[in-house]
DNA sequence: TATTAAGTAGTAATCATTCCTACTTATGAA
DNA sequence: TTCATAAGTAGGAATGATTACTACTTAATA
């Protein structure tokens, strides 16, 4: 994979946020520093980043997929309301099945978030 | 939600099925009792059943939506390679942050199964 | 600095999924 | 058992996120 201003561009946009963004938030970002960039190229080096394991891909209950700079192994919680995207430690890690090879891991929790939680209770 | 034939055919081919089908799949089993089902109305039910919590779903690498009527908490294996969906049990688990309401949850891992590893070896 | 294969911008095409409309049916009340 | 009505459906059109295509550009290597 030869470098190109693009691709770390993305990378360096996606690292640089906590906020689990979409190909569409990303694109924005990437304007302001390339303001020709185009959405195909966004599309193409966020599937191939993910591909080089250099990102990491999740998708909410509607089915968006976001993106995640951040290759530790957590798992993540999606408010089902606001729809934002929690970080978690993951707690335990069991045995693995004979003859498998694991190359990477999702665990997602749907739910209500905190924030949400208390807005229903006022 | 009232009774109707097309969604309790859709949600039997569902749980009378252990290979996670998509959209696709359960159309073509559903045609076979009710052949002028619409593709429409498996698409609307798959998720009213999904929303209900009678159905699970899940997705490939390929970001491909597949079904399972396993309700129970389980996790699956996605083969790189064959793209087949295995059962697993769980794993891992996550701290539940204090006041977060978890509804349901989704454990993926992706990587080469058994019967593809030893494809490789021959 | 010349070669070339990988990458890009811009735009068109794809296709899984959703939406729309007129018709059908389950359900509960009278 | 009608009847009213709101939920559900078939069939087809529309949507929109993502991918594919093409001519141009650029990184990497000799």
């Amino acid at each position: 994979m030869r470098y190109s201003k693009q691709r770390e561009t993305i990378y360096d946009v996606v690292c640089s946020t906590k906020c689990h963004p979409d190909a569409e938030w990303v694109y924005n970002e990437v304007r302001k520093i390339i303001p020709d960039v185009s959405l195909g190229t966004v599309y193409r080096n966020l599937n191939s980043l993910v591909d080089a394991r250099r990102l990491d891909s999740l998708e909410t209950a509607l089915k968006e997929v976001h993106f995640d700079g951040d290759m530790s192994v957590h798992a993540h919680f999606v408010c089902d309301k606001c729809s934002k995207i929690y970080d978690m430690a993951i707690k335990a890690d069991a045995e693995k099945p004979e003859g498998f090879k694991v190359s990477h891991e999702k665990h997602i929790y749907y739910g209500i978030c905190k924030d949400c939680v208390s807005d229903n209770i006022k």
